[in-house]
DNA sequence: TCGACCTGCAA
DNA sequence: TATTGCAGGTCGA
């Protein structure tokens, strides 16, 4: 039997929109609903494997239910704009599928459903309706299936109702859910349905009496209560208007051919450019692939490749070229593949390290890569320098798009170039590595490589020029693009880690945690996975009764913040929070970081990221050393761990109030600047300035109420917010909130303004240029857009931190390296650097620390530098 | 085995 | 209903 799925075209599109996080193609086009659909209807094609498929919309124009009842949808909002701007996106990628698109002005999607389901029964097709919409089911019979569609947490699952499944649910026939809905109303639509009548009772009306016209055909002898009677009585004419606003007309002279809804195959040379103007990665991947010859209008990218004998490469190298490369490691052993126009790549395999020095290690031959950091860790390895970094295009991209979830080299070309990098979709890479399956039909290896080259090539003719057009010239060159030799440096130089003491520190919490379990167990009166959120939220709230309820959609809240409310109200309490932070040292600290200590070197070389966050900051993987424990005495210990080796010691710098200087800067606020100018302590000014007291009289409680206002402000806090943080009510935080912008007011001109040229803009901007694009400020749900609106805020801070810590470090390798110290920068923590120094330069050090942070950056606020040394990272506090 | 979720660590 | 990150554990698909 042949099967059909017709789609409710502007149902599954509105489930799409609100079930999807904010999405955009690289022009700005909202697309988030057309790549819900297009999930979706891909899962459902998949899964149903229809004959025939068609997608059925409204229109836009008065329906017949209108001119019967002018109220009808009356009161429905109309939908958000970036809503209604993806309509007819959605019918030009489903034209471009050759997929019928079906509609009819004066009727509903739904009465083209019911119409097209219909002509199925009679045709003996089986028709599965696709809809978010409950009123299809009235459609339902043995060979008619609706299916149900529910989005939730950004799942989508469908329930299949046929008539079966209709009554054994709603216990009525899908011909009676008509009568129930007509008698209930429907406020979405605005169907009156009999006033007073609500789901209850209309359904168990129709479950004994079947219909509307048999209910009013013996209205005396119904056995129901006055009330309802009355009621029904008042609403018999609205009840036959409901009834008939509310049945699906099944009888539309459609003008379609049912022949034309039979699946096609999609039209690519349309529907290719549009997915990549849309940059639908995964849905390209679907698309047949193409069969040679095919001319579907897409440029690829394809290089001449020309393998040639490592003797050669002197003469082909000249120096006045710009050289686009990309160093492979595939077959074992090293190749070197290298453009000068983007269409000859050469190609060196085999290549020895005299081979790599000739092209690496001359400062003259400019060279631009992909992942310039991963190529510099690789060369080093084989002891060879990287001189003449010209470019690196993941950087660039970067720069050009800071929030985008990853760089891989396909993805950049067809979302900045428009062009196709053949097989990008087949290989995965992982850190700039390119790792690929290298089954039957794929090109082979070499070729693969040689268009990387190509594309390296023409995305630097892209961003160079980008970058100027935006304004990143100096933001690239002076500090991004050196700064990731510095970071592979670092990465490389590693820090060393005192591993017997970590393991004995790690034995004696193990001891410790051993204790603590036992005593929970017995305080509990059973034996249960205090790691398990769930189970140690059903101990305490079911079982031991303490009082605060749910809060989370798996059960109980059981984090920190709750427990301390807890405390004193049941001895376990306590306990289990000494556990909490007992098992965090031990799995992450202990456990987590043993195993990363590199044997040969006793050092831990953790991966510093430079295309990962959002604002400009540097990220820390593998471990991540930016978040060892400093706040609590126990935790601290792990900072002695740390440790410089040999006679070496550690120099740690940080940057004092980095975030609320860079706010004094580019706010202009003349008040907050002068505390900074005449180093005043800035928690101590403001809360001066906030309670209205001479500052030898504000007390340790207001200056730290104070620090928290300056906090919240950077991340664009609310009253709420900060009263919990402080414990106080939300009237007071308001007030402090208030008090604060009064007192600083072009810190509140700043955020309104910041936040107003980032809707116009589409970005903001840190001093040094960094951009970070804001679609979320463009969205139609409120949170979202409160949200877009604090990021506004806050991204200029973080990012000129960012920014100025990064120009700190580059300046400060350069220093080390000018006056040919030994002491190696080896860790970044956003506002802080430290330097494993020699015992002979460790004077030296501090002095260039200091210089080269105070001055990275000319501002109207000095930058101030705290400086400690010591054996541990314990010791420099 | 993988991803969602909770929790907690840092600036 | 405060920004940016990373990671470990549990639990269910």
């Amino acid at each position: 039997m042949e099967k059909l799925l017709i789609v409710d075209g502007n149902s599954i599109l509105n489930r799409a929109y609100y079930g999807i996080r904010i999405l955009t193609a690289p022009d700005g086009t909202p697309t988030n609903a057309v790549y819900g659909f297009l999930n979706i209807l891909y899962k459902y094609l998949e899964e149903e494997k229809p004959d025939y498929l068609c997608v059925a919309f409204d229109v836009k124009a008065k329906t017949f239910r209108h001119k019967m009842y002018d109220l009808y949808k009356a009161q429905r909002k109309p939908a958000p704009e970036d809503f209604l701007a993806q309509i007819p996106l959605i019918k030009e990628v489903l034209a471009a599928m050759n997929c019928a698109c079906i509609e009819k002005e004066g009727y509903e999607a739904d009465d083209l459903i019911g119409t097209v389901s219909l002509l199925c029964e009679e045709k003996g097709i089986e028709c599965r309706i696709l809809t978010g919409d409950k009123d299809d089911l009235q459609l339902a019979s043995e060979n008619t299936v609706i299916k149900l569609v529910v989005t939730r947490m950004g799942q989508t699952t469908t329930t299949d109702y046929g008539r079966q499944e209709v009554e054994q649910k709603y216990g009525v026939t899908p011909e009676e859910y008509i009568e129930v809905k007509a008698l209930m109303g429907d406020a979405s639509d605005n169907i009156p349905g009999v006033k007073g009548i609500g789901e209850k009772t209309a359904f168990s009306l129709i479950q004994e009496y079947k219909s509307i016209d048999a209910i009013y055909d013996r209205l005396e002898e119904l056995n129901v209560s006055p009330s309802v009677r009355k009621k029904l009585t008042e609403g018999q004419s609205n009840a036959l208007l409901s009834k008939k606003l509310s049945v699906i007309d099944r009888h539309v002279p459609l003008d379609y051919d049912f022949a034309s809804f039979r699946i096609q195959k999609p039209n690519l040379s349309v529907l290719r450019p549009l997915f990549l103007r849309l940059n639908f990665q995964s849905f390209l991947r679907r698309l047949p692939a193409e069969t040679a010859g095919e001319d579907n209008g897409i440029e690829k990218i394809h290089a001449e490749l020309k393998r040639i004998e490592e003797n050669r490469l002197s003469a082909i190298l000249k120096p006045d070229e710009h050289w686009s490369y990309v160093l492979d490691w595939k077959e074992g052993a090293p190749a070197l593949y290298f453009t000068a126009d983007g269409k000859t790549v050469f190609g060196v395999s085999d290549i020895s390290r005299a081979g790599l020095q000739t092209f690496f290690s001359d400062a003259d031959i400019w060279k631009c890569g992909y992942n310039v950091k991963e190529d510099l860790l690789k060369l080093h390895n084989l002891d060879i320098q990287f001189c003449g970094i010209g470019f690196d295009i993941m950087l660039a991209a970067y720069l050009a798009e800071p929030t985008r979830s990853g760089y891989d080299l396909g993805t950049l070309c067809s979302a900045y170039l428009h062009v196709q990098l053949e097989d990008a979709a087949l290989h995965v890479e992982e850190d700039g590595q390119l790792t690929m399956d290298f089954g039957s039909g794929n090109k082979e290896n070499r070729q693969i490589v040689a268009d990387r080259v190509s594309a390296v090539f023409a995305l630097h003719s892209y961003f160079a020029e980008k970058l100027e057009k935006d304004g990143q010239h100096t933001l690239y060159y002076d500090i991004e693009l050196p700064l990731a030799e510095v970071l592979a440096d670092m990465q490389e130089t590693g820090v060393y880690v005192d591993k017997e003491a970590l393991s004995q520190f790690g034995k004696t919490l193990s001891e410790r945690i051993t204790g603590l379990t036992s005593e929970i167990y017995e305080q509990a009166d059973e034996e249960f996975n205090i790691n398990s959120p769930k189970q140690l939220g059903v101990i305490l709230f079911d079982k031991l009764k303490l009082p605060g309820g749910k809060k989370n959609k798996n059960g109980y809240s059981t984090n920190a913040e709750v427990l301390g409310r807890l405390a004193g109200k049941h001895p376990v309490i306590d306990l289990i929070l000494e556990y909490r932070k007992l098992t965090k040292l031990q799995s992450t600290y202990v456990e987590g970081l043993l195993p990363m200590i590199d044997l040969k070197t006793g050092r831990i070389h953790s991966n510093f990221n430079q295309t990962v966050t959002a604002t400009g900051r540097i990220s820390s993987t593998e471990p991540n050393l930016q978040n060892i424990p400093v706040r609590t005495e126990l935790g601290r210990e792990i900072r002695r761990m740390f440790i410089a080796e040999g006679d070496r010691c550690l120099v740690d710098a940080d940057y004092s109030q980095i975030e609320l200087r860079v706010l004094a800067h580019i706010s202009g606020d003349k008040t907050m600047q002068e505390a900074f100018v005449n180093h005043l302590d800035i928690h101590a000014q403001t809360a001066s300035q906030v309670f209205g007291v001479p500052i030898e009289q504000v007390t340790p409680a207001m200056r730290s109420r104070a620090k928290a206002v300056n906090f919240g402000i950077v991340y664009g806090i609310g009253a709420f917010s900060l009263a919990q943080d402080l414990h106080i009510p939300i009237k007071e935080a308001d007030a402090y909130i208030k008090g604060y912008l009064q007192h600083y007011p072009l810190v509140d001109a700043y955020m309104k303004k910041t936040v107003e040229d980032a809707r116009t803009n589409g970005y903001v901007s840190t001093l040094m240029g960094r951009r970070r694009y804001m679609p979320e400020l463009r969205a139609s749900n409120r949170n979202v857009q409160a949200f877009g609106e604090r990021v506004a805020m806050n991204a200029p801070i973080q990012g000129t931190a960012a920014d100025i810590i990064k120009a700190a470090m580059v300046r400060v390798y350069a220093r080390l390296k000018s006056e040919k110290l030994k002491s190696k920068l080896i860790l970044q923590v956003h506002d802080e650097l430290i330097v494993e120094a020699l015992p002979d330069e460790t004077d030296r050090v501090k002095q260039i620390l200091r210089e080269e942070m105070e001055n990275a950056c000319k501002m109207n606020v000095p930058l101030e530098v705290d400086l400690h040394s010591g054996k541990s990272w314990f010791d420099t506090k």
